[in-house]
DNA sequence: CGACGGTGTCGAAGCGCTTCAACGATTCCA
DNA sequence: TGGAATCGTTGAAGCGCTTCGACACCGTCG
């Protein structure tokens, strides 16, 4: 294993110039700099995290707590994971997996230091982990909107503001009579915060645009079939579904091609743009950027442990997801 | 932050005898251990992850590099790493996520000493990762089985037995023709080493069971509907489905249930028990036992690292899953 | 009764890095 | 031209932990 020492020795020059040609802390000259970056590469070192980390007192990792659970998205979560790691390793950091039951996990990890701040994710409307969270006071983001989020730094879509603009599309259309299907009866159970925001925005602004709106849960795979036949049976006027899960999308978009006994009910949903697009049958598609999301949160995170970002939470606006993309 | 040293003099002792206690390395009296655990408790310590790994020359931190790739399936990889993350946790490791590209994140995180070892997922029959592995001399573990896997751990379902497995069935079953619908297209292009061995086990045991069989890849989503016509209009005398893509299942079925112009072709799936048991149409399932699977590879790694586990693949027997579950 | 092997505890030497204070050599301005 | 400010570099002091060797104390055995 080759060390700083020997990076020093080669390139002629003290441990401590070393540092400072990778640190850049320190006004080091042209022709130092080369030799020692020379010296590195021939040696092809790498300097040892924990060295490091404990001479420096923080680490380049960050926690993440990802769900595992009945009823989240996997889709969903994975490209929030996939963006928050690019986003991470672009700023060169690393992101240490943390168990996802409760807030022990990041708790140990924190106290450990073996990370210098955490993302937290699938965050309910009111969540134990938040004030776990703040006891702890170690930099932490959360992706999602708890009602009590006013020390903390909060990422989130904006789900109130994508029902509006759902509800305001269907008006648009002619609409007189809709319904929201949404995530699946464990997830609102647990009031995850996504789900009651949706739920929020789409009703209002459904009342305020004249339309007769409900609003369900509904479960992922085949059993959204049971769902769609419920409303229609119950609200035979519904013209119009919007959809919150993109894993009953298909099957919802299939049945109702199917049921030729009601008239035609068109489809908006909500989901990463690129699973909802080519479904047959869904005729509007609102972007969930997943991946933007998980690398806005891992960049706040970032802003957070720089201290250059205090508490408050950024909202990313919805928008409508180009058909030719 | 508390230190040894504060839990030292707390309880009276010297900074070794505290972390003689804390790693059972040498004996300690009981009374004084005791005072020791008290003062750990008491000053609410935990050990500071740098310093110990600085000086101990081992993190207790395993690498993951799973793969977030177009037709992977999100679900069975979710399923994986919760395994390993358990088991990892069970023996008091942690796991850090790796970028999955290429073997230079591995490379990185192993030459910076962050980890003690890695686990890698989604490995091809000829994976370049594998040569780059060998290089780098840090304990590892493939769940999946290249072709060139001699001098490496590996960790897999036997999906060469669940194809035999599932051919003898079928062929009981009193069937004459019968096709495997497997991974989408882009997986099997990459030569994914379980996609290559599944479709090998079937093909071989159908032929030795005098079966008229075909394989063909499939892509996950309603997509999946045009391969199931293409092939019963190809061979319309087929009676079975050999279905691998838990993703394109519930449509392959619902397409078959549909399907009256064709006679009854029975469904077997191979997926992880809980998502095909349900679907309505398929009659038996092959478990993939994901989370099984992800927690015998941590557990393989961490022998590997102890070096109570040498070079050799542990294959996870196929078995039908109980429809009672 | 003195040598001996166990036990339980301790002191001190690192592990590889960062960073502060300091220092000689320039350069600058008055 | 003298002093101050600046620049580039260095030595050394840690960061918090593990672990080796030593040592004092005990009971045991020849």
């Amino acid at each position: 294993m080759t060390t700083i020492a020997d990076v020093a020795q080669a390139a002629g020059v003290s441990i401590s110039t070393v540092s400072y040609v990778m640190s850049g802390k320190r006004t080091i000259s042209q022709e130092t700099r080369e030799r020692v970056e020379r010296a590195m590469a021939d040696l092809s070192y790498s300097p040892q995290a924990s060295a490091r980390s404990l001479a420096s007192r923080s680490t380049s990792v960050l926690g993440l707590q990802a769900p595992i659970r009945a009823g989240v998205d996997v889709h969903v979560v994975m490209q929030i994971v996939a963006g928050a790691l690019k986003e991470a390793r672009a700023h060169h950091h690393d992101i240490l997996l943390l168990t996802s039951d409760d807030a022990a996990g990041v708790e140990r990890a924190a106290r450990a230091g073996m990370v210098d701040g955490v993302l937290i994710l699938d965050v309910e409307t009111s969540d134990p982990r938040v004030g776990a969270l703040a006891e702890l006071s170690i930099p932490a983001v959360l992706i999602g909107l708890p009602d009590a989020a006013d020390d903390l730094v909060c990422v989130d879509f904006d789900f109130e503001a994508a029902g509006r603009l759902a509800a305001q599309r269907l008006a648009e259309r002619g609409h007189q009579s809709v319904a929201l299907l949404g995530a699946p009866p464990q997830v609102q159970a647990r009031h995850t915060s996504y789900s009651d925001r949706l739920m929020r925005g789409f009703l209002a602004a459904s009342e305020a645009a004249g339309l007769t709106a409900r609003a369900l849960p509904c479960p992922s795979g085949p059993g959204a079939t049971e769902v769609v036949d419920a409303v229609l049976a119950e609200s035979p006027d519904t013209t119009a579904l919007f959809v919150h899960n993109e894993a009953a999308l298909p099957f919802i978009a299939a049945r109702l091609m199917g049921a030729a006994a009601t008239g035609p009910v068109e489809i908006l949903a909500l989901s990463p743009a690129e699973l909802a697009l080519h479904v047959p049958g869904v005729s509007d598609v609102i972007d969930l950027p997943a991946e933007t999301l998980g690398a806005r949160g891992a960049r706040a995170l970032l802003d957070a442990i720089g201290g250059t970002r205090g508490p408050g939470a950024e909202l990313i606006a919805p928008r409508f997801a180009d058909p030719t993309g």
